[in-house]
DNA sequence: CTACATCTTAAAGTAAACTTTAAGTCAATG
DNA sequence: CATTGACTTAAAGTTTACTTTAAGATGTAG
């Protein structure tokens, strides 16, 4: 089967003008055209551009996902430098999921903090003066005094 | 303690630059100056500080981060529009580490691919004339065919 | 064969989040 | 009280990742 840039465009839910300027910016070397010139997508380009999504949804610029891609054309030759972007663009995410879930930690104890302020009608409950540590779940102890 | 916007910028290792921009789009209408007119940051103002940044790092816009400050700047007369607002970040940030753990699973089978590739000294060992089932791990399988 | 939606390009425009520059002021030290 | 490093501002510049525009070509349906 083959698409056109917009029914590809549609079935990823992206912008047909997102896939042509990835297209211009490099990141689609193996997409071939019709003798008119039109991009025709290949079933096998569309597992590309999930590779692709991939890498844009985990951080990694344009220009990055450009020179794996390059290396990924260049075949078997690349497999190191390809294995070595992957493994850190993994620990990259890795690290970033820790961080991820420390913000997490600390809208939770937020939701809480307003949970209760809500249903005692002021934040005041809050402040140092009025606050037994007793009162306050363990889990949000590090975060007292926290505005 | 009170600090001079290099003394937070330092602790915070964000740029001068940064704060005094944040500044200027309203998200620390908490700060001081002194007579001649300099940024005097207390110990509470590094803790909304710490707000800022974990809505930053959770990518909420610097206006959103405005809004919500202002929402605390009002008391508790906005404490409902505080809390949703929390508690709408608090989702995207669950919904958006599901969405990390499903790239780095990709990013996991990614660096499997290219490891027994590199012992193999080729990527062809993973065509599908070569590829038998069973030598895949389990949870690679629903990646198979991937680029 | 003619519409007509969809495609093509290059170039310009947009938005967000800073960063840099330039000209000048503040405040701590010797 | 002069020096010096850090501060102040407004305004312009930068980067990234698109999006929009304009003018024209393609390809499919009737």
């Amino acid at each position: 089967m083959i698409y056109t840039v917009g029914e590809v465009a549609k079935q990823l839910n992206v912008a047909a003008s997102t896939l042509r300027y990835y297209d211009k910016e490099g990141l689609l070397p193996f997409l071939e055209r019709s003798g008119g010139g039109m991009r025709m997508f290949k079933e096998e380009d569309l597992s590309w551009l999930k590779t692709i999504e991939c890498l844009k949804k985990t951080g990694m610029p344009i220009k990055d996902i450009k020179h794996f891609i390059d290396c990924c054309m260049k075949g078997d030759s690349k497999i190191d430098e390809r294995l070595s972007i992957i493994e850190s663009q993994r620990d990259a995410v890795i690290k970033k999921m820790e961080e991820m879930q420390e913000m997490l930690d600390m809208l939770n104890f937020k939701v809480w903090y307003y949970e209760t302020a809500k249903e005692a009608g002021t934040c005041s409950i809050h402040d140092p003066d009025n606050v037994q540590l007793g009162n306050i779940p363990k889990e949000y102890h590090k975060f007292i005094n926290e505005k």
